[in-house]
DNA sequence: GCAAATTGTTTGAACTTCAAATTATTTCTT
DNA sequence: AAGAAATAATTTGAAGTTCAAACAATTTGC
């Protein structure tokens, strides 16, 4: 039980979640306060998928690991709060499309900003030689939690 | 925007979410299957807090970032449940402590082991020297969102 | 000894999420 | 081409989570 043991799983414990209340804490003090971390992901979601053509409501339901049914009331919330709208597909008419209004494309770059902030603000206390290394150590967890989806014990 | 920024910032998008998907299918496959990730994590405070007489609800609740009222419910339910207890301190009786069951204590047992398999997955990837460079890294990471609790723009 | 403060609990409302049933549409089989 | 099966999304109903505000019990300070 190393000193940097002790010191991994505490940051997998506690700074993990500094960084959910820093996203939260950020949203409410933001320009759009009526958005939850919850829902800033999916309008996120929305705006990366356009790029792929992949903005179907079950695949950017896949993408964040909800429910069909779950989706499809936060879209409904987020086109009434006016940040996205539906659209069926003219080739498949049983799948709709989900966009985001311009609204929703301004509220993903603010949020794009803060993650560009935070980012770099991490970035300037490390070295360049210590930034690759420390991208190589994130590769390794990224890796490690991408390949074992299931282990047993519980957080 | 440089290869490592969007690597980093993948990071925290992605893997982060990874993390808890990873507990939470952890959880429902293992021995205590009644249990959500905030209840383990709730079991685990109340674990911790033993070592320092810290176990008052008040001081659980904020570890936790909840309100008190929130965490009378959760305990309630884990005291249902049978992995914790409740006892008033005598010195000042409008304290209530609270403390774990064996039950309680074998849950957190189990979890610590999770952890531990994470941790020393992810360490396994990078050499001892990399580790050190790492844990610098998290170090950052952390002291970041320690001392920044506000930002503006939300995830 | 009484007022104010503190600690925890209860209550009511809002929200989130899911599984199952339902609707609309397309694809497959013959 | 008709009907059955499959697929995509929505609706519905139930369970769970969380909070703020009101409340109850107890302690502290004057």
């Amino acid at each position: 039980m190393s000193k940097e043991y002790s010191e991994m799983n505490h940051f997998l414990v506690n700074v993990f979640n500094e960084i959910l209340r820093t996203e939260e804490a950020s949203l409410k003090t933001g320009a759009y306060k009526n958005l939850s971390v919850r829902e800033m992901h999916v309008i996120e979601a929305v705006c990366f998928a356009q790029k792929n053509h992949s903005n179907t409501a079950s695949e950017i339901a896949n993408s964040q690991n909800v429910t069909a049914g779950t989706l499809t009331t936060t879209i409904g919330t987020l086109e009434r709060k006016g940040f996205v709208f539906r659209r069926h597909d003219q080739r498949d008419r049983r799948v709709v499309r989900i966009f985001p209004t311009e609204k929703g494309k301004n509220a993903n770059e603010i949020h794009q900003q803060f993650h560009h902030e935070m980012v770099s603000s991490i970035m300037s206390a490390l070295s360049e030689e210590e930034t690759l290394v420390f991208v190589k150590g994130l590769g390794a967890v990224q890796r490690f939690f991408e390949t074992k989806p299931k282990m047993n014990g519980g957080t």
